[in-house]
DNA sequence: GGCCAGGCTTTGTGATCACATTTTTACGGC
DNA sequence: GCCGTAAAAATGTGATCACAAAGCCTGGCC
């Protein structure tokens, strides 16, 4: 049973081998490749990246560390299988520090960046039309990424991402869903953006709350989670 | 120079010396122990655990991680010396998701529970008024930390947990500044308290986001933040 | 006296090995 | 056929070693 490791290549080539195992296990993570409820062990990961067991375990205590990954007793690691609860915990923290990234950031954003925003978002809308919903769900992480990095606050931008990396596995096998989203509960970012552009902080901040929270609602109703401890709806078992 | 390690000692025996030693340095980290800008190196780390340099390294990435230590390009890690702007934004962060934590913790805490928390304010109380900041500093963190395990959310509280842990250096060799904070800075946690008997826990969640916003303004005037990169006053040299 | 080059020390990284524990697998009994 | 037990495979942990890079100190040169 060898697993199919997809994980995408980080450029930096003179990294510590640790920091890329970490950076592509973290990147597989947020884009959902990993079964929830999948264990990962050091020698299947280490040989997946192609090194000795001993990056591979630095990275997954690390990923481990900061609940991305669950830790059995043992000491084995495997991807959360989120619950219902712990879904809307994501969520509701989310809905406190992503406004506040954009209340940090609406002092700081130029026009060029939030021209460039803008095209991220049309390529979404695009996306969406076309029936991608992988693109559509990068563009969605590239735009709001793209504001947060612009609040000049490295640990907030850290925590968000954390959150991200946790709620990554619940797209597994079902990134489909995004396009089933009601539109009064995405296409939130052009209004973002506009009152970004008058300046107005607080309501962009608003803005994605609502998002966050209309998301997270039709995300609670569409995901299927299995008894106390569970996942969405696989399209189909892995090979 | 041999650094004298106070680390605490942590009751679990069987526990891996991995863990063992993190939960050793996260201790002493919150505790104030470390200087700021002090290195750890893991050898000298690993020496003074009595371990070899194994579980330190391990421990020492993993504080890493979650940004409660800074990581040289070089790999060395050492205690943060926190600018005045990213004590600003550790303290931007508590303000939300500390008050969220009460929110939570409002509809979920019981009578027993609240007297329990009552008399650990009047600890703190006579802890200040016996000039004892440091026993004041715990009583403090006793007092949130009992209400934020309430909440029922472990990805919160651990989050709260990684923002103490990265504002503990900051009382190194100044734990004695807390007694100088202003009265309407500090005392709220008995306005706390009353809200959350009265069930009104948005209340609570001003009072505390009060709280912080005040102490925090305290803060950034009385702690000298050398330069861009700094700390504050040192009341002797280490030996 | 200040600055730079040299070598020495210390540091982090990664591999390999040994060991105890857990987890899986297979077999035999009920 | 099902379940419990024992053997076997796999897993995490921790120690030790080798190596290269970074840091540091010293000595010599300008």
């Amino acid at each position: 049973m060898t697993i199919t490791l997809s994980i995408p290549d980080t450029d930096a080539e003179n990294l510590p081998l640790e920091e890329q195992a970490y950076r592509r296990l973290r990147q597989a993570l947020v884009e959902g490749v990993f079964a929830p409820g999948e264990k990962l062990s050091i020698r299947r990961i280490a040989e997946a990246l192609g090194t000795s067991p001993m990056p591979a375990r630095t990275a997954l205590r690390r990923l481990a560390t900061e609940q991305a990954l669950d830790a059995l007793p043992s000491g084995t690691v495997l991807v959360p299988r989120l619950t219902r609860a712990a879904f809307q915990e994501v969520s509701a923290i989310r809905a406190e520090l992503e406004p506040l990234a954009i209340r940090l950031a609406a002092s700081r954003v130029e026009a060029g960046t939030l021209d460039a925003l803008a095209a991220v978002v049309a390529e979404q809308d695009a996306a969406r039309a076309a029936g991608r919903p992988e693109l559509c769900l990068q563009k969605d992480r590239e735009f709001l990424f793209g504001l947060y990095r612009r609040a000049g606050a490295p640990m907030l931008l850290g925590m968000i991402e954390a959150l991200w990396l946790r709620r990554g596995p619940l797209f597994w096998g079902a990134r489909w869903i995004v396009m089933g989203s009601p539109p009064e509960a995405a296409h939130r970012h052009g209004a973002i953006l506009a009152a970004l552009r008058r300046g107005a902080g607080e309501e962009a901040a608003l803005e994605l709350k609502t998002e966050i929270e209309r998301m997270t609602a039709f995300l609670s109703g569409a995901l299927q989670f299995q008894g106390d401890a569970a996942i969405p709806r696989p399209t189909r078992a892995r090979g």
